[in-house]
DNA sequence: CGGGTTATGTTGGATATCGCACATACGCCC
DNA sequence: GGGCGTATGTGCGATATCCAACATAACCCG
């Protein structure tokens, strides 16, 4: 059972303008989005923008070799697609779903237009790009400097900020290709969080009991990154949330698992 | 002596439809960019943008123990400032002068204002910060996943593109600070690289004898930030030179040193 | 042309991560 | 409720980079 969640849980839709929104309401589109599913291939046509409301979304770069790691993730304060409005309508890194969820989804074509309209849309995306430009670069950085521990301390605390809940759905495995670090690197590194009372896990799930003490492990990155996007997207919000509710009660039973699953889940 | 180059030099200003161009020309003022100048310290406010023609620059991140790394390469191809037109006019990340040369700078008013008008100039600009993106994720990857002597290649070839000589002007203290790593990292590699004939060096100095040689070692990063940026902003140039002769002879003599060097070359 | 600053070369030991090969055990599913 | 697929735990040695402390030598500048 599905309970579609009102486009005001995506940070970017909820700061529009009641003119701006109602223009693409009818348009946004409900998605189901599966843990593993591949939102966009490495060097394929974007269709549609994906702005989540409770999934969770991972830019990832995967190597010739076959190692991977993470660039950005993208919560419910955000948009999977820049590339289609930065000019290039392919990105070179692949997009896949880090924590299952709902989120809506926006043909290329109309998401085009409303960016050119130049209006609020414009500017709100185009802040969300320069935050996520910090967060690729802050990633750069602490890939380089910061230890495998700091890194999943850092790790953690934004894919928590972008949760309701504190447990993740997620196996080391999968961490361990985000970080870009063996298994069981991860395992060892995680096994210290759980020692010391922080964490607990079992089995492909990872329960945060303490943030403070992933705070006060983490490096600087995470609050650079957590500033910036205060700071370039303070939480506006537009009530709309009874506008919108004939629209949600109308595709409630329209709503579609429209990924084909073949390349998830590796 | 200064010998100020064509904007035309400046990809993007060369991309630029007369018009367009035309309406800046007055306002684009000549600067002599010395190794080491600090061109934005992170967290400043954006006075300028500046368009490289003959110098390189660089976006760094410097972390609080002190270590850095570069996040991306600016030359003539592209532009300094893009956080400007982003939104937020801040940056999060120090530009320093990479290797000494000649640009352009425009004052952040006037940028905004031809960003605004939503022409072939937005574009642009939006195109090449699709671009950048690419790099600093790429960069993010290589720093994960490849060895020392791959980056150093990578990092060669790409400043070597920016150049018109096969000689840069960089001590292995500099390279070590641009890749973060130690400075006898790079000596070891650099120590490889001469020892098989690619490339030369003397304290100071780099010169690349075997471009080809770079290719043979560099990992796939190179060519992917290559294509990219060819893909993005393919070469494109509308032949103004007569048109601008006259303005330049008349700011020959105008050109400013207008970086204070205090916070240079570290 | 000589002195001093600064870039480069070299060493040895510490550390973190890798890469591989397993052992273990959880939990889903029949 | 039992079995099997798969996630996790653990043990090495190999490797790359780090860290610190020097020795050497190039170049700038007076």
């Amino acid at each position: 059972m599905l309970a579609p969640q009102s486009p005001n849980h995506n940070h970017l839709l909820a700061a529009l303008p009641t003119a701006d929104f109602e223009r693409l309401a009818s348009h946004l589109e409900p998605v189901e989005l599966l843990l593993g599913d591949v939102l966009y291939e490495s060097g394929g046509l974007l269709q549609h923008v994906y702005f989540p409301t409770t999934a969770i979304l991972s830019l990832h770069y995967v190597m010739e070799n076959g190692s991977s790691c993470e660039i950005a993730g993208v919560g419910n304060e955000g948009v999977l697609g820049i590339s289609l409005f930065m000019g290039g309508n392919t990105t070179t890194s692949r997009a896949v779903v880090q924590t299952g969820g709902q989120g809506y989804r926006l043909k290329s074509q109309l998401m085009l237009q409303e960016f050119n309209r130049a209006g609020l849309m414009q500017q709100l995306l185009l802040r969300y790009t320069q935050a996520l430009i910090t967060q690729m670069s802050q990633t750069a950085a602490c890939n380089r400097h910061h230890s495998l521990v700091q890194q999943l301390c850092r790790w953690l605390l934004l894919t928590l900020d972008r949760m309701p809940t504190n447990e993740l759905i997620m196996t080391q495995e999968l961490v361990a290709s985000m970080l870009g670090v063996r298994r069981e690197g991860v395992t060892e590194a995680a096994g210290k969080l759980q020692q010391t009372g922080v964490i607990r896990y079992r089995r492909g799930h990872i329960t945060v009991l303490e943030r403070s003490g992933l705070e006060s492990q983490v490096c600087e990155c995470y609050a650079v990154v957590k500033n910036e996007f205060a700071r370039l997207l303070p939480d506006v919000r537009h009530r709309r949330d009874n506008f919108l509710q004939t629209q949600i009660n109308a595709q409630r039973e329209a709503v579609v698992r429209t990924i084909d699953r073949s390349g998830g889940r590796k």
